[in-house]
DNA sequence: ATTAATCTTGACCGTTTGGTCAGGTTTATA
DNA sequence: TATAAACCTGACCAAACGGTCAAGATTAAT
């Protein structure tokens, strides 16, 4: 029983020891997040996230050696999320309902977490120097297995023919835009970001659209 | 006559004359353009753009005083290559030609000129700070004409009710995206750049799917 | 109460950055 | 040919960068 005891404290000490380590990463990591995503990968100094956190800079290079694999776990925290989201593409049978809900999830994740968004954009659009093995491994495959099941769909008459991965590309594409571009759709928006009225409308209409164009509605 | 000589003589000197600077300022430009896209704006560097364009740094500095003015001609240049393609909008009073040649047009600006591309994107992933002017005035300017000649089309009973805006977010987004995730695309093509034949299929479908999306076909 | 482990931080370092400048070279004009 | 204007560039600079480190403070374990 002492034993017991004894391990039930030492667990609650590592617990709580722990919580320092994981509270201050926690920290770091959303300031970085921030700064990452309004200055770009160069543009983002120590000293901005160090400030963002409310640190003093060499604290940062306590947990994070450097400035690279802070950014590295970043990313590796978006792709989390990003796989957690595309999930919902498998939910449904229905051409219909599966696209809708993945549409949708897409659309949601640009809207609540679109730092993340732009974060994973520029390093796209750098060449993915640090993502290339993810992207090749984990996304392709995981676009593969959905090209199958849109294949299916299409030779069971359910959708019209089409190249499938450039539907997902489409989507991807429209779905994200409203993070990316952000900036550019609230100039062209009297200055103002889309009010949640506007982007239930925006969501709507791109489901509705694309699944109007791959023949899946009426 | 002499006159006339004398003039033609002087323009002639000014032509030669202005044509080291014309002829300097291009290829730094040039070189700027393959920097700043492959770089971003920080992370591009005078000295990479001197290497690039195979001049000393100092002779940079000697046609454009500071980075930032450099960085503004290229953005400048972007700019109105793009509204040159835009006007390729105007130029069928029907919807279906009217749509599909603005959306190949711009299609084939993402195909030919990457680089440019994913420069506008990354100054409007950055909150665009320094075309904010140029996006709340010109763009928005271009938008709202080609708003109301949607919304005729829409009155006319010729494609189905839908926010013009959003429509045009969609096409930019589905066109740029080629260009600007051109990293994401080849590593889920098999490390492969999309071939001319995968470029020519991904703009047929890109047009058929968004034109029967907003119901102008079938 | 001691000891060990973890955490904190101001001061510092070598490197790279955008930008400057004096002085030389080339080109244009008369 | 003489003169002015335009062009060229190696050497240099202050500022900012990512990263280090020694020494102290805090927390954990016995």
């Amino acid at each position: 029983m002492k034993n017991d005891l004894t391990r039930y404290k030492k667990t609650a000490k590592s617990v709580r020891k722990n919580q320092i380590r994981i509270n201050n990463e926690h920290r770091i990591l959303a300031a970085a997040v921030k700064i990452f995503a309004g200055y770009g990968y160069q543009g983002a100094t120590m000293r901005k996230i160090a400030e963002e956190a409310g640190l003093p800079k060499a604290n940062l290079h306590y947990y994070f050696q450097t400035k690279e694999q802070l950014y590295r776990q970043v990313l590796d925290g978006i792709f989390k999320d990003w796989l957690a989201a595309a999930n919902t593409f498998d939910e449904c049978e229905e051409p219909v309902e599966a696209l809708r809900g993945y549409i949708e999830t897409k659309m949601d994740l640009s809207r609540k977490r679109p730092l993340e968004s732009r974060i994973w954009a520029e390093e796209i659009l750098r060449g993915a120097p640090l993502i290339q093995d993810q992207l090749e491994q984990t996304l392709s495959a995981w676009l593969d297995t959905r090209v199958k099941r849109i294949t299916d769909w299409i030779n069971t008459g359910t959708i019209q023919a089409l190249n499938p991965r450039i539907l997902m590309y489409m989507i991807w594409a429209v779905t994200q835009h409203f993070a990316d571009f952000e900036s550019q759709i609230r100039a062209l928006n009297q200055q103002q970001n889309l009010s949640d009225e506007q982007f239930a409308e925006a969501k709507k209409q791109v489901v509705q659209t694309i699944l109007k164009g791959i023949g899946a509605l009426d």
